[in-house]
DNA sequence: GTCTATAAAAAGATAGAC
DNA sequence: GTCTATCTTTTTATAGAC
């Protein structure tokens, strides 16, 4: 039963899949419906069918993209215990998956223009990433960290990190070992523990 | 002398900065130079005389960009003595510039898909900034950071967070205190300083 | 230096045939 | 479910008048 779906289901996916690939390649602004129906054989009004505007496909494909690494953070049989070591995982997961990577980061940042259809999605997605991501910490390290910065200071940090990494990675992948650096950050969240 | 210019320098400086707000409201792809035109009172083909291109148009800007941080940077009679504190006064001046950072940002994050014209620019900022920054760091706290971090591994996370702040607090500007949060991830850095 | 005129292409979206 | 046809707007860029 998993992973199976109706025809109509599977042509959906296809088309959010297409679409994930093209907003990563030229963004979403640059993106034409007909560039994405092409790469699932069909015509930009066949898209059309199932997505009734560039806006919903948006809109659809960044609820996909989120669910994928909800996947990847709850897989390791980590159930309700994630740690940092979790999130580090993540980013390893995410230096091999260039195209999902770039698509993140090309939307989060347009999202920040004057009426992107993103927006609402990328403000509610940092707002609870951060509340959930400061009890992380303060379970894992505790309510004081190296230089006297608090979990609810980490959090934002944490994925200023992730994110601003993803950002020089994609320019320059060899040069960027993105996991290593950011375990590199992790051990400056941590070097306060062992010391006390 | 000083801030005057030849009328024809004028005009292209005028255009310059109508096009870099242009860019940070709608990104590169989505501005159109029409709407830049409009904000100088010339019609497209007025701002076309002066920029033979919108790939010409988007290189200059960057470049005008750069040297405004270049002179923050070097302004406070530092010279060539800049520290992490210097470093943490252009992110204070960068809270009160949202358009700038706004531009940084959605262009940036741009510049990764294939064949932008900024591509080149960004690839080559964020490299010599790298080892300029691993030198900063180098005479400012040493060898050693907490955790075992290095110099070289400081210098890519503390652009990651100066980023990655951006992007949340351009999505919540409220939430988000990108001077506040930007010291203390400089106080994580040289924590293992003041314990030594 | 700035304009009008114009080209030539591409975009999102709708209507309706099959 | 997918297509052709079409509308309407917008885009970059060129040519040339003034």
């Amino acid at each position: 039963m998993a992973g199976r779906r109706d025809r109509r289901g599977d042509r959906r996916e296809e088309i959010l899949l297409a679409a994930l690939e093209v907003f990563a390649e030229r963004g979403y602004t640059g993106a034409s419906i007909a560039s994405i129906a092409e790469r699932v054989g069909l015509t930009q009004q066949g898209v059309l069918h199932y997505f009734p505007s560039k806006d919903r496909l948006l809109a659809e494909v960044l609820m996909l993209r989120d669910q994928r690494n909800l996947d990847v953070i709850m897989l390791p049989g980590n159930e309700g215990a994630v740690t940092l070591d979790t999130v580090a995982a993540l980013v390893e997961y995410n230096a091999q998956r260039r195209g999902i990577v770039q698509s993140f980061t090309v939307l989060s940042a347009e999202s920040v223009i004057e009426d992107h259809p993103a927006k609402d999605f990328f403000q509610e997605r940092y707002g609870s990433a951060r509340a959930w991501m400061a009890e992380v910490v303060r379970a894992e390290i505790g309510d004081e960290l190296p230089g006297g910065v608090t979990p609810e200071q980490a959090a934002p940090l944490i994925f200023a990190v992730m994110d601003g990494l993803q950002l020089q990675w994609l320019l320059a992948p060899d040069e960027i070992d993105m996991p290593a650096l950011f375990r590199a950050f992790v051990s400056l969240l941590k070097a306060g523990v062992a010391a006390s």
